[in-house]
DNA sequence: ACAAGTTTTCAATAAAAAATGAAAGGAATA
DNA sequence: TATTCCTTTCATTTTTTATTGAAAACTTGT
């Protein structure tokens, strides 16, 4: 009787102000790593909230549409933010923030920090072999810079690990 | 004669192939930190042309338009990028980029990462005064969770002159 | 297998961000 | 100081990204 679909309107339930604040916070944390206002929203509220949530309590607290929140639940689970419970006599799933926050920073490192560097290194070697065909004055000038972007590409992959170290420890 | 007001049609001028390999690559690089793809545009052509560039040098061989000229390069300016050069009997200014990459990563984490991180520890100063208030039981949640985020921006706090001393070197 | 509850997907819509270009503002030259 | 050239600004348009919600696809209980 009380499922998502036929609730004509959703019904108000107040945010605590501590939830608002944790709210705020994730969503401009979430923003620099350019995920959606939705997403922070939501591990915003799973991280103070006390008890697990389903759905539709995402839903109802944060007024957010069902996809928005179903779409919002995959991405955060899919890089290990949150966890689905099982919630006994319930039939709905029912979510809770996983509180390691370091595994935000290495699914970020690894799903997008590094394929683009690797791509990256990839683009240089094809920029160096281009170089080689310009007239000698230019490819001195060529040569100097393409060198320096792959000093800077890797000394990137060099510190990754590094910070991932210092992240999971 | 060849101002820029009056050119109607604006003449195509061919990219190189380096040109373009060195120019998606600044633009995806860009990306990451939230920079649109005119700015990394501009500064990928900047940094392997091997003279100075006008404003209306890079309007004509990116296509871009006066005004994302104009802002794109003001960026740059802003946060070292890009810098101004004298051209000898030449009347508009023309532009070089700087290659000093850390220059990036240094002004992205003064003027994005360190002013964040101080909000957000405010923030988390905030939910700790809130959480007071609660009942015992579930006060010792929300302590427990706020004290797992201060951690973290601490963490983050500490790490941030690390890197920097890793990129300047 | 059926029915009711729940989640996912995705085409349509809304919101946010970037690009455009006309007009205003500055600088250099004459 | 007037004129011409060049740059900046900003209201408008275009493009990109996020959100919505109906319909499809699952799941669980009977």
């Amino acid at each position: 009787m009380s499922s998502i679909a036929d609730k004509a309107v959703r019904e108000e339930v107040r945010l605590s102000e501590l939830d608002i604040e944790a709210i705020e916070m994730f969503i401009n944390f979430f923003k620099v790593i350019g995920l959606p206002k939705s997403v922070g929203e939501i591990y915003g509220l799973l991280f103070v909230a006390t008890r697990p949530l389903s759905m539709e309590d995402l839903m109802e607290r944060l007024q957010i549409s069902l996809g928005a929140a179903s779409q919002g639940l995959k991405l955060l689970r899919s890089v290990g933010a949150v966890k689905v419970v099982y919630a006994p006599g319930e039939r709905r799933d029912h979510y809770v923030a996983d509180l390691e926050l370091s595994k935000f920073a290495t699914s970020f490192i690894r799903d997008e920090l590094k394929p683009r560097l690797e791509r990256a290194l990839q683009r240089v070697e094809r920029m160096e072999s281009l170089a080689e065909e310009m007239d000698p004055k230019e490819r001195k000038v060529a040569f100097q810079r393409i060198d320096r972007l792959k000093h800077w590409m890797e000394r990137g992959q060099k510190m990754m690990p590094w910070i991932l170290k210092f992240l999971v420890t």
